[in-house]
RNA sequence: CGGGGCGUAGUAUAGUGGUAGUAUAUGUGCUUUGGGAGCACAAGGUUCGAGUUCGAUUCUCGGCGCCCCGACCA
């Protein structure tokens, strides 16, 4: 894309009424805007993020097995009160509104119930399972305090994930396999050497458990306790001397870090099925209520942390995987433009996707907006490099420049 | 929902009970062009309502909005 062409600008200063600094990077650097309290919109720079993070969840999903579904966002009552959970003194979070019969509608802020209540049309027979679907889906809470820029908001992408199975067993093994997938996310966002699974509640073998991803953050909200192999984590809530027993580990072995929850994962056991009726014949053509598990990525949050986590003061610094291109190329001066228009050609031919700096601006303005804007490698062309003939090459990360070939560096991309 | 703070131009900030200033961004023109260049001109503003006052952007009360701490976060 030429630069010259996204309506978007940077701004010098963050706006004074955000704090937290994933807001203000991405409001400078023009990737989100802001509606009101906890609820912001997506612009083109921001909008590629989030369609990249989507792309690796979808993709680490789908080898799961899952189907990719859209539920609706609004929501039926009587649903909800199979449960128990319509009522405001049970679920603060509801935004409800009214059909102009008066009869009332939620909006969605979760989809654990609509979905088993769905899933009766089409699950029957213990041939039906396992089945695995998941959605990414705008969801809407009425958080009391919304905060912290787009980490905690009234209004997010989550991707969630619901798996139906017949078996206690079938069920486990699933939720097993989804760690592991999980963490792939996280590694493939560029979070994975601090992002760890924690044991949230319970112990494993009660009906009902869950575990939390939790990503190491100085502005996280939670506290975790990490094991000094690196692969043990404790949440905060059960980090006590009966968990460390039964463990056999010693409490000086933690650190405790400021973390931030990117994942949850819950295992509903049969219960859910059992209140909204969703029940299967098995081969004695005996009625089973069905397992539930249900597996969410706060998408939007997800963004939020990689900024909070990779950046610096001048910008961010957007991991390979998930930034909005993949090369930042600037023309420095009127003499390079030709130069520059023949590499971004190439480059987009080849499929490479590249934010090109066409515009008529100096060039340290380019560069300051390039350093904000964090894509993590950078062609700069300007004199000095078409005489050479070689390509000068910018890690954002390392700050290092070397000199490749155009053919050189299409061979490391695709790598 | 408890506590604290803040609302002045697109953005960031001064200041004042009596004509509202600066920076930056924007528009025009010229000079510039490897780390946010320079000059000139132009356009652009006091969150809303009530009260006190001859007069309120400023003081008082209320609304609305926003930020932070806490509580909350299946």
């Amino acid at each position: 894309m030429r630069q010259s062409h996204l309506f978007t600008k940077t701004r010098r200063e963050a706006p004074k009424n955000e704090e937290a600094k994933n807001a203000q990077l991405l409001i400078r650097g023009g990737f989100i805007n802001k509606e009101m309290a906890g609820v912001y919109s997506f612009l083109p720079l921001g909008l590629k993020v989030i369609k990249n993070i989507k792309k690796i969840v979808a993709e680490e999903m789908e080898k799961l097995g899952s189907q990719e579904i859209i539920m609706s966002t609004l929501q039926n009552k009587e649903t909800w009160e199979k449960t128990d959970r319509w009522d405001d003194g049970k679920v603060d979070i509801w935004f409800k509104s009214a059909f102009k019969n008066g009869s009332e509608v939620g909006f969605g802020w979760s989809h654990e119930e609509p979905i088993v209540e769905m899933m009766k049309s089409h699950v029957s027979s213990y041939h039906d399972l396992p089945v695995t679907v998941h959605q990414f889906q705008n969801k809407l809470r009425n958080e009391v305090r919304a905060k912290s820029g787009i980490m905690r908001c009234r209004e997010f992408v989550m991707k969630d994930m619901y798996c139906f199975a017949l078996t206690e067993e079938e069920n486990l093994t699933f939720y097993n396999r989804v760690i592991e997938a999980y963490l792939n996310v996280f590694r493939r966002v560029g979070l994975g050497d601090i992002t760890f699974v924690t044991s949230a509640s319970g112990g494993v073998f009660t009906d009902a458990f869950s575990h939390e991803f939790q990503t190491v953050c100085a502005t996280g909200e939670d506290n975790t306790y990490i094991h000094k192999d690196g692969k043990l984590a404790l949440n905060e809530e059960i980090f006590n001397d009966k968990t460390l027993k039964k463990l056999g580990a010693k409490k000086s072995d933690f650190e405790i870090k400021k973390t931030t929850e990117v994942g949850n994962i819950f295992n509903f056991g049969t219960q859910k099925s059992e209140q909204l009726g969703l029940y299967v014949s098995d081969n004695n053509g005996k009625k089973k209520p069905v397992f539930l598990s249900s597996y969410g990525i706060g998408v939007t949050r997800l963004m939020g942390t990689i900024v909070e986590v990779l950046s610096d003061d001048k910008g961010i610094i957007w991991p390979r995987g998930v930034s909005p291109f993949e090369i930042h190329l600037l023309s420095l001066t009127d003499g390079s433009k030709k130069f520059a228009d023949d590499i971004y050609e190439s480059l987009v031919s080849r499929g490479i996707e590249v934010l090109y700096d066409d515009r008529d601006l100096r060039a340290g303005e380019k560069f300051t907006d390039s350093d904000l804007i964090g894509i993590p490698t950078r062609i700069i062309v300007g004199e000095k490099t078409i005489k050479s003939g070689m390509l000068e090459i910018k890690d954002r990360l390392t700050d290092k420049i070397k000199e490749l070939t155009l053919k050189d560096l299409i061979n490391e991309l695709k790598n």
